[in-house]
DNA sequence: TATATATTTTAGGCAAACCTAAAAACAATA
DNA sequence: TATTGTTTTTAGGTTTGCCTAAAATATATA
């Protein structure tokens, strides 16, 4: 509809408010969006101000704000931007997970609905970012996948990894040396009740991680 | 050498200085800089001190600008993402000639070194953009192609189309009828003295093309 | 060479997006 | 309910990159 240009700031912020608001349902409070964009609560105030204006969000004073309908619709495709390129940086520039996040954030402000149209062509239209977040079609409609925890697989049941939780390079080097990533299959072979640990089948070995790993490797049941 | 990180208008002055200098041996004029930017004389003042403080030029009074040896470094750089992102959106996204440059005009400030180089190796090291300009290595360095009209081939010698002078629509539109694009290879069958217009072979057929034309696409003699 | 014209710079302003400090509103609790 | 503490807003300031108008300099021409 509106196709209002928007400032790379205020592409920012609305992104950072759609993310708050849970997928627009909950009011978004000044004081996260400073906290998550890393910029004073004065500057969120005159921001928020500034796209009320546009009606990208709703603000009651000293209330809160909500992102609008229109609000929602741009912060889709910004996500869709951002996830897109992400999946490029990944599988055709063959960056690791860790650094594509940060190059994403500056390359979803070119807005060209053409290159993001052809990108996701070139793509094949990919359905999950390499962090295994969903990525909004063209009209910003999203695939749900529900993400579930390896351990609450049933015995003998796959799933594929979609989402992984800890960041950290330890945890990131651990999964290496498992070669789990995001789209690798995994059978759950065995449940052990003492610790909470499991038995798993990936790249046709068999290993045992504890629940702690477990719970940090969501997984789409198959 | 100095890893300053520049803004989108600095390094846009900074490409235009370089672009006006002639690799950097010629007196730019704050007036062309003007023109080439549609920025106002006094706006392109204030930013030549900038750059000038940068060391990026050197600036005389009243008298020009001379784009400096760290200058040309970066501005070679910024070229380099340029014609880059051009190949990446020509041959990949596959847009045409005519629509590459805008958006290759915003990716080119998105900064990192190391998205360049993969994207250099993704798009396999390439030598030329789409419009057949040479694109500078990691190094700066340019391997120059000379580039010669159509018609200073001899009888029966070849060239491969490497730059297209006119960038009107009709003009590529006759292009696309004639087969003719970057990268094609063209023989000279036989000169025609009368108006000097050209006879050549290209995609397996043979035309004639009038002096007009074939001085607007430029070749390198292979 | 004097004068007209063109170019460049200075001076002062504006909008965007940030900041700090202080005031206002809200929330928590003694 | 009065007080204290937290959150949010207002007020005023800064930097960047642009602008217009006017002054300074350079160039072109009579």
């Amino acid at each position: 509809m509106s196709n209002i240009k928007l400032s790379k700031s205020e592409e920012n912020y609305l992104k950072s408010i759609f993310n708050l608001s849970e997928f627009g349902n909950k009011q978004v409070s000044t004081n996260s969006i400073s906290k998550i964009l890393n910029i004073e609560p004065a500057s969120v105030t005159d921001m928020i101000k500034k796209l009320s204006k546009k009606n990208l969000i709703y603000h009651e004073k000293y209330k809160g704000s909500t992102i609008s309908k229109s609000g929602i619709k741009i912060a889709l495709q910004i996500i869709r931007r951002h996830r897109l390129w992400e999946v490029f940086l990944h599988d055709k520039l063959k960056f690791n997970w860790d650094e594509i996040h940060e190059i994403a954030e500056e390359l979803e402000h070119v807005s060209s609905e053409m290159l993001i149209d052809n990108l996701d062509k070139f793509l094949k239209y990919p359905k999950i970012d390499p962090h295994g977040d969903p990525i909004p079609n063209k009209l910003g409609e999203i695939d749900f996948v529900d993400k579930i925890s390896i351990s609450d697989l049933k015995v003998n049941e796959k799933g594929i990894v979609s989402r992984i939780i800890n960041e950290d390079e330890e945890f990131f080097n651990l999964l290496k040396k498992l070669k789990i990533e995001i789209g690798s299959e995994i059978t759950l072979i065995d449940k052990i009740d003492y610790d909470n640990s499991v038995e798993i089948l990936i790249d046709k070995k068999s290993v045992i991680i504890s629940k702690d790993i477990s719970n940090n490797i969501k997984i789409t049941k198959i």
